[in-house]
DNA sequence: ACTAAGTATATTATATACAAAATACTGTAT
DNA sequence: ATACAGTATTTTGTATATAATATACTTAGT
């Protein structure tokens, strides 16, 4: 068989419903859908040029997801946030952080170790070129490449959905509110746990990393609790 | 208005997704559908004597849940266990158990104290009446307590999920490799920490207690290793 | 018997249709 | 103006229809 052909995947058909889901889930996480707003069949079916069918059973896994809340006979709309939700999301990915930088302590390969301190590196670099969008990416990736030299594929996918459940948030307060050169200090702490393989070091600082977030994150909202 | 109306619920209509949902969602954690069984849509519509739109939609929740996987165009299966599946949410579940223990140690009542205590005595009425589903029942109740009074619906929703993932599997384990004398124990020993609100160490109770769970259920498959 | 091509059947993916409920609108009475 | 009843419109929930793909079933050739 020619060497070309072998190259190209038949399989990758991807359903409507799929697209469509990642779709809606994309606008829902970068805010362009806000907290509330209705979602109506019709609307997004037109807006796309196909029928209601895969767009409600996109709506389906938006809803298990968390992403999107269902009033029976009503329609659905983007799940609120409240102060509690970010909290009780926080509270989780301390302790899920913790278990995987643990679990990355005793599985993680060189070559993965090298791609966070590259990680680590482009972080410092966009914080000095004030790059908030770039910092954002940069510490979202970050926690990604741990979570992934966990080898623990389900808790892969948990932490992904718990994230993207907040980042419409983060986007706000991380952007007023962190100092990045903390951050970058206690991301390089991390990284050096790791590397020594010690995983029970590692750990509590993964846990503290996230706790310090929280209370960034509370003091956002004490400062700011008239502007809702 | 009269007080008869006043306890009528109008408003507790539910979809007919929703009810195949669960109904479908049952049907896998008890293991009336076995691992790999094909989920066809028409098949499911005729035997519950509806179209096949609420059934599609009823799966698709299930496939964000993780109980079924989908193939585009083939249809979907009930997922497959694999030892490291289980082994992954157990690693998960250790973690979250204790978080949830540490928070129920600040935030329990009385009254949900009470309850764990009950919880625990049933389970030793259940061990000496060797009534194995009993004691399953008040084993995932006893856990289920505690999630509930860490006061963190998140984390509630998530530890249902990860326990019904594998639910089809502790039921065959447990009956045979658990020794229920110990499991009381430990039950007794978080509780006893809960009321002393020593929430460093129920926390580390609980995670200790479902890492015992790890190891029984890796015996179990290292025991039946020809069975698979 | 075993394979391969061709055909029939079953199943999924999507679109459309229709009934029932929710919402928006309108006009009337106060 | 405000509240309310009644109607029109929109939207959801479910059923059905249709096209495309996948699976099962022949049957011819070896």
């Amino acid at each position: 068989m020619p060497g070309k052909l072998s190259n190209i995947n038949f399989n990758d058909y991807k359903p409507l419903r799929e697209v469509i889901f990642e779709s809606l889930r994309q606008a829902i996480i970068m805010g362009e859908l806000k907290p509330g707003e209705r979602l109506m069949e019709i609307q997004f079916a037109e807006k796309m040029g196909v029928s209601r069918t895969p767009v409600r059973e996109a709506i389906r896994k938006l809803e298990l997801e968390g992403l999107v809340v269902m009033i029976p006979r009503k329609g659905a709309h983007v799940a609120e946030l409240s102060v509690k939700d970010i909290i009780d999301v926080l509270e989780i990915r301390s302790s899920l952080d913790g278990l995987a930088t643990k679990l990355a302590a005793e599985r993680i390969t060189e070559e993965e170790l090298n791609n966070i301190k590259n990680n680590i590196q482009q972080f410092a670099q966009n914080m000095e070129k004030n790059n908030v969008q770039g910092l954002i990416k940069k510490d979202v990736e970050f926690h990604e490449l741990i979570y992934k030299a966990s080898r623990n594929e389900k808790l892969v996918h948990i932490a992904t959905n718990l994230k993207d459940q907040i980042h419409r948030f983060r986007v706000v307060y991380l952007k007023d509110y962190s100092s990045p050169k903390e951050l970058v200090k206690e991301h390089q702490d991390i990284y050096d746990a790791l590397k020594k393989r010690d995983g029970i070091y590692a750990e509590s600082l993964a846990g503290i990393h996230i706790n310090n977030q929280q209370e960034t994150m509370t003091t956002y909202f004490t400062k700011n609790k008239n502007k809702r």
